[in-house]
DNA sequence: ATCGCGAGACTAATAGTATTAGTTAAATGC
DNA sequence: GCATTTAACTAATACTATTAGTCTCGCGAT
């Protein structure tokens, strides 16, 4: 038989990284990964836990890859500039990796250490950005959830198709991270006030 | 043999919403959707055009009872009030169909007439709420857009357990909505002055 | 009232999915 | 060099959607 095709966990959530992301988060088979790996879909269980496991495990590499990509576009970068920075990483990641991306969307079971600090991480990398502005830890954690929230928002609207009209989408979201700002610093005076 | 249950096209998508609302878009089968009915699978195909069909079906009455649920939302509001109105009624609407709402979010098939129509409607609906603003078309459709990512992203992360913190949420919305309306109004007075 | 036919249910069969159990051979460790 | 562990396999099970073909109920026309 054929033996020892030498395959490991990475490469199987590589590969389920490359077809989510080609084909679409609902072509993230076993059978497509097997396939793609030249194995049979049985095999794959002696290095992940199922579908559900190749989920999981390309969830926290999504968010590690997200958080890193967040990190990198805001370095030396403060305030407006680094909010801007990191509406644009964002949005770029979203549609540069599609289906990695909507792994880190999917429901997870609790209790998972990995995964929460993956995610915590980025709340932290977010929350950094957000410094500059001096607001307390309560309207940080607001503005945090705001800034995902609309940058989540766009990025999946636009991927989903949600943008028919025939106006530039670039310049949408420059709106919408203006107004944005535009309420973040509102929201900063009235603190300092 | 049993027969004429009696169901027709819109018992089965009825069936099928309730399906994706009490267990998620994941769990709308149509051996699910048959079972709730107490009929075959494959007797479902003489109402609608299987799975897909099923999925487009819920589409777009999803998209009219969003858009109903809207415009019920800012009827005799303006400006603000009436962004308010909308916004709330948008995320009590997720939260209350989560998966009806989810069914809005999949791609779809160009050319079809009955889709777009539905979709279109809520894009008017959205644009007569920001009319008050005075902002022109080409803004109004950046304030549109904005509107959409900011109440869709901010619904999303909170059906998907996005917000772990323990942090109150409507406050979160609330200041959400808020820096939105500043930098709407902000908008507004740009192009007046 | 009954005949005919279409609508709407059914059964059977196919193909694709994940998953488990049990097997075998290759690579690794002593 | 032998034993053990690892990683592949095949086979089988239980889902899924879908198509084809069948049957029968009920309605409309005669």
């Amino acid at each position: 038989m054929a033996k020892r095709v030498g395959i490991d966990k990475h490469a199987v959530v590589r590969a389920a990284a490359k077809i989510a992301d080609d084909h679409g988060w609902d072509a993230l088979t076993l059978a497509r990964v097997a396939k793609k790996l030249r194995v049979r879909p049985p095999s794959l269980y002696n290095h992940v836990g199922g579908l559900e496991g190749i989920r999981r495990e390309l969830k926290i590499l999504a968010l590690r890859d997200l958080n890193a990509t967040l990190s990198r576009a805001t370095i030396g970068k403060s305030r407006d500039d680094a909010v801007r920075g990191l509406a644009d990483a964002y949005r770029a990641f979203v549609k540069r990796h599609p289906g990695t991306y909507a792994a880190t969307m999917v429901a997870a079971p609790k209790n998972d250490p990995a995964l929460e600090a993956a995610a915590g991480d980025i709340v932290e990398t977010i929350l950094a950005v957000l410094h500059g502005y001096g607001l307390d830890r309560r309207e940080g954690l607001h503005a945090i959830r705001a800034l995902r929230s609309t940058v989540h928002g766009f990025a999946a609207l636009e991927i989903a198709g949600g943008f028919g009209i025939p106006l530039n989408v670039d310049q949408s979201f420059d709106w919408l991270v203006t107004a944005l700002l535009a309420g973040l610093t509102a929201a900063c005076s009235k603190r300092s006030s």
